[in-house]
DNA sequence: CAAATAGTGTCTATTAGACACTATGAG
DNA sequence: CTCATAGTGTCTAATAGACACTATTTG
């Protein structure tokens, strides 16, 4: 425990806060098979990971993985650690996107939270695994989660988390963060409207390949004789794959 | 001062902060009437509000307006009274936007601040005033703020602001904080431009009044028999007025 | 061949983008 | 009359949106 801090803020006495916890809303989409002998599309569907605590406060109640920031690290710093420390989940890419400080959210003291969101393929969670804190670490699907009773005001992080993922699902290009590498415009399409229910295009392949404007969000993948590159994974036609570019268009809505 | 927060956790003697302070960035678009004696348009620039400390640490040193958080009370509630004690300005419309927690980046201890940005009207800050902790409150230029050393890491802190208010310049329709309820369409191009620099369209007007899709955004303003209201404040022929409707579109990169 | 998904052809309405043009009122 | 700003006419190219159609493979 460090002790450099008596500034002559802190020696003047003032009340101080008892904690700067940080709250981490890892979304993945959890694709569940089909029945039936042919190939068709997976199911995906929008999870969110949560753990059962084992401690006191909230003792047995399911809650957001997180906990407090050290004197030596940002808080990001700490979502990433208590990340891993309490679910075994790491190397994700964390977001912040709000912090928490009604008094009296947390019994424990004057805890000022800030909450960071991660989107992840499934096989990063699949190595999740239960510690001191945890009982259990689950996915558990959104609607399902916003339907619970969470642990603080966990049930409000959580749908702030997904009305911003939400929103940025449309507009920018998050969307590689829950797909391989290469993937389909049908996985892209599915993603999207597992994220955004209300999405939907007709001419959903040509608006992403074919407009001017929209060229160069993804690029055809070829292999290294410059042919197309497909997947028949899910479908009896191979599709053509694609993968994200680095360019992102610059939305505006005054033209 | 409070002491009903001895929990587990604080009992336990971990380090806590030694604070939880918050910073505001109040952006205004400064209009300078330009000389001649026809009418014309003013030059609009982008104004940051900096305050000069009289405290230690960074005595003497340009600073974003803020101050320590109390236990009673939310971060925003925190800026909004920070920012009244130490300018006088009131009413203000804030957003919160980003969190910094580097270590080391207060010396008077363990701090983790908590950023917000308003973006409001000259007339708001006009009533602005030195307090017990400014010893003086000035509009800067955004350009000159960010070339300019100032306190703490509130250089970053505006940059961050100035990069988040330009995306949600053209993406969402703040522009109506920096404009009176009713305006003229070459006063909106003109806020725009200020804030971002490179945008550029040749028929704004067309854009913003004509097209389905952004029909909808802004109205024109009508007296109470129905006559288009007009301007001619900055220009010779009077121009229509408008304002913003309630209705934000949906923007997406996917079609 | 049927099923399931991938992808194209084609038509029309709307929008974007450029640029020349007209309109209004002050001085 | 000129200046400064407001606003329109008009043309072309690009895009959006709908929907029927063809393509590829599995079982």
């Amino acid at each position: 425990m460090s002790d450099n801090h008596a500034g002559p803020y802190s020696a003047a006495g003032f009340r101080t806060p008892d904690g700067a916890p940080t709250d981490i809303v890892v979304f993945t989409i959890t694709k569940t098979e089909r029945t039936g002998a042919k190939k068709a599309l997976p199911l995906r569907k929008l999870a969110v990971m949560l753990i059962k605590r084992k401690q006191w406060p909230c003792e047995g109640m399911w809650a957001l993985p997180g906990g407090f920031t050290r004197e030596q690290e940002t808080v990001e710093a700490c979502a990433r650690r208590e990340l891993l420390e309490e679910t075994g989940v790491a190397d994700v890419h964390l977001a912040y996107f709000n912090v928490y400080s009604a008094p009296g959210r947390d019994p424990r003291g004057w805890m000022i939270s800030h909450a960071f969101f991660a989107l992840v393929e499934e096989r990063y969670v699949a190595s999740r695994r239960t510690s001191d804190e945890a009982s259990d670490v689950s996915l558990w699907p959104v609607e399902e989660a916003l339907a619970m009773e969470l642990a603080f005001d966990h049930r409000s992080i959580v749908a702030d988390a997904l009305g911003r993922i939400r929103r940025e699902m449309l507009t920018t290009t998050i969307a590689k963060e829950f797909l391989p590498e290469t993937f389909t415009i049908a996985e892209l399409y599915q993603v999207i409207t597992a994220v955004v229910p209300s999405f939907e295009e007709k001419n959903f392949i040509r608006k992403v390949t074919s407009t001017q404007s929209r060229r160069g969000i993804l690029e055809e993948v070829r292999d290294a004789e410059g042919r197309p590159m497909m997947s028949n994974r899910y479908s009896q036609r191979p599709a053509q794959l694609y993968r994200f570019t680095d360019y992102a268009p610059e939305l505006s809505i005054y033209g």
